[in-house]
RNA sequence: GGUUCCGUAGCUCAACUGGAUAGAGCAACUGCCUUCUAAGCAGUAGGUUCGGGGUUCGAGUCCCUGCGGAAUCACCA
């Protein structure tokens, strides 16, 4: 049973026996204690006043007398006006720390049977990731580690948007410009080369617009005539008439972005259980269509297009399918949807896209809904604010992209700058320095797109970089690489990593403060899987690493004479290492043993 | 215009879902390396939580309203 449970269970027994209060107690507030009072749990007495008839001032006091006579983990409590703060035994916390040195798995919960599908990345294939997508990525994959934690069975999914009039695009402007050049040729990244004839078609677009602007005619007419759109718009028709010169451009232009794409995904550790291509299943839903008509939850308007109805549910009326039979976006996800399910009986389907799509998704979910799908209640829309730049938003088609490849690069030279003016790259060889520069550089960034409450959106400034201080990754790996040296040092020492609870009679308050946080680890994981935010555990682990800093800056362990008392700081510190790692690791960072 | 989201220190973000005197980091200033890694620690300064009402023992958090910003409302994806 955790402290907190058995902490409620004596408070609602107290409750009962003192003012005869019958109480959940499940349902008692009980709150970490500020950091300015003693203690380490506060019950805040307000909500019992009008029950007890008494002063919530008064019922602090008595219920505190209660506790420190018959709880057994009560040592000592404080009353400031409402709030009842508790102390617990110091011995408490000394054998909770061995039980969590004996627990291996500390924060992990079971696997309980369920099965979550979680949607990442989706790149289309016209042009390379940017910061954007990194905060996608790192997102999603963060939260895919967090949910196994909480005990799910977790798939990653990643659906390619392959085809569509943006590929044509790249595809016309490299058989206008190309000149036969390959990525191999140019030693230019495949998912660049492509984006650069994205950008090239829309340089000669705009000149087209122009000139026909120039000629006389206005702009909307001269933008929807523009000869190179033509082009694209014939292009992506035979396409779809499976022409085989048009496929074969495809094929190869596709490949070489899957190329490029796959030395970005290496880096940051992007991996899937399956992959869907759009190519494979954009003509899906059209069934459902057909269903949804014979269920009366469609209807037909005369020019034959296919429509929803949600005025019922506070949004309006929805094309499902186009007149001429062609599907539009919601078809295809609708029939995704029950692929996904055929294919994996989920319990849970995550869709990680931008806040940009969240109509789509409240539409597409209230849809599954009235078809009768009863898997559409474990659907999640886990939307994310944009990046966005101190100019405003990040355009492709206009240059203004943050690119992935290109900051994160630049994230591991800053690491090593950084690294090399603290001098700290002595006893490295040359492999072992770049490995590290790559882990803290890494780390920055992916702490940096992880900490903030997903719906919020970044603002980030490239004149300034990402900071290596403070709360940042750099500033957590430092720590998780301090420890380190100190469980070095205890095993050249020949220490046992192993104490004698009994005979420690009290503790420092940071030593406290870092047990009770280790202690914590397992509901916050907890908390971040319910709400899909790694930023819980963003914020989890830089509490942590702050609290073991101050504990290492006001207490020694080597120097210290009792040896019972520097095993248990050893292993305080190994615990706190172990768990820093693990946080980390389901942010998706990795943590060096020095730096 | 309708809908949704957001607005907290100069800047970037927290605030355990309604609890105490709203907390961190950056930037500024002051201390602390002969000691286990100073990418650290301690301290000073910085606030009308966008404005105005309401709900109650208690509001940054819930409701109403005004202002400001973003997204979306396509036979686009």
């Amino acid at each position: 049973m955790t402290i907190d449970k058995q902490l409620r269970d004596s408070i609602s027994l107290g409750l009962s026996e003192l003012y005869d209060i019958q109480s959940n107690s499940e349902d008692l507030t009980l709150q970490p204690t500020r950091k300015e009072f003693q203690g380490t749990h506060t019950f805040v007495t307000f909500p019992v006043a009008k029950k007890a008839g008494k002063n919530p001032q008064v019922i602090a006091e008595e219920l505190g007398n209660y506790l420190t006579k018959n709880d057994p983990l009560t040592a000592s409590f404080q009353v400031v006006k409402g709030f009842l703060n508790l102390s617990l035994h110091d011995n408490l916390w000394l054998e909770k720390l061995a039980d969590i040195a004996g627990e291996p798995d500390w924060g992990q919960t079971p696997a309980n049977q369920s099965m979550a599908v979680v949607e990442i990345s989706s790149p289309n294939t016209n042009k390379p990731l940017h910061l954007g997508h990194l905060r996608n990525n790192f997102l999603g994959f963060s939260v895919c580690n967090i949910l196994e934690a909480a005990g799910y069975t977790v798939k990653k999914v990643c659906i390619v948007n392959d085809r569509g009039i943006h590929i044509c695009k790249s595809m016309v402007a490299y058989e206008k410009f190309g000149n036969g050049d390959t990525p191999e040729k140019l030693k230019v990244k495949g998912d660049h080369f492509v984006g650069d004839y994205y950008v090239k078609f829309n340089q000669e677009f705009k000149q087209q617009v122009r000139e026909i602007v120039a000629s006389g005619a206005d702009q909307k007419e001269a933008e929807k005539n523009a000869p190179i759109l033509k082009d694209a718009q014939q292009m992506l028709k035979n396409w779809e008439a499976h022409d085989p010169p048009t496929l074969e451009l495809w094929q190869l232009m596709n490949q070489w972005v899957y190329d490029g794409f796959e030395i970005t995904y290496k880096i940051i550790g992007a991996n899937f259980d399956q992959i869907y291509y759009e190519s494979d299943t954009y003509l899906l839903g059209k069934d459902i269509v057909n269903e949804g008509l014979e269920k009366g939850v469609f209807y037909k308007k005369e020019d034959q297009s296919v429509w929803v109805d949600l005025s019922q549910e506070g949004l309006d009326e929805k094309l499902i399918l186009r007149g001429d039979g062609t599907s539009v976006y919601i078809t295809q996800d609708l029939g995704t949807a029950d692929l996904r399910y055929q294919d994996f009986q989920f319990d849970r389907l995550v869709y990680v896209v931008g806040n940009e799509q969240d109509y789509h998704f409240n539409v597409l979910f209230k849809i599954l809904k009235k078809l009768g799908r009863a898997y559409a209640d474990g659907m999640y829309h886990l939307s994310y604010g944009m990046v966005d730049l101190p100019s405003g938003k990040m355009k492709s088609r206009e240059g203004t992209v943050v690119d992935a490849d290109q900051i994160i690069e630049e994230m591991v030279r800053t690491a090593e700058v950084h690294t090399r003016e603290l001098g700290k790259i002595e006893g490295l060889d040359q492999e072992e320095a770049q490995k590290l520069y790559q882990t803290l550089g890494l780390g920055a960034l992916k702490y940096f797109l992880t900490k903030v409450d997903p719906r919020k959106r970044i603002l980030f400034n490239p004149e300034e970089s990402i900071s290596f201080q403070g709360d940042t990754g750099p500033f957590i790996q430092y720590t998780h690489a301090r420890i380190s040296a100190i469980l070095r040092k205890a095993r050249t020492l020949a220490l046992p990593f192993d104490f004698d609870a009994a005979a420690i009679s009290e503790l420092h308050p940071t030593e406290r403060s870092v047990i009770y946080l280790l202690n914590e680890y397992p509901n916050r994981i907890a908390i971040a899987a319910s709400e899909f935010a790694p930023s819980v555990i963003a914020q989890y682990v830089y509490e942590l690493a702050k609290d073991y800093n101050r504990f290492y800056a006001d207490v020694s362990i080597f120097n210290e004479q009792d040896t019972n008392k520097q095993q248990f700081r050893v292993v305080l510190s190994a615990q706190t290492a172990r768990i820093i790692k693990d946080s980390m690791r389901l942010l998706g960072i990795d943590v060096p043993e020095r730096m």
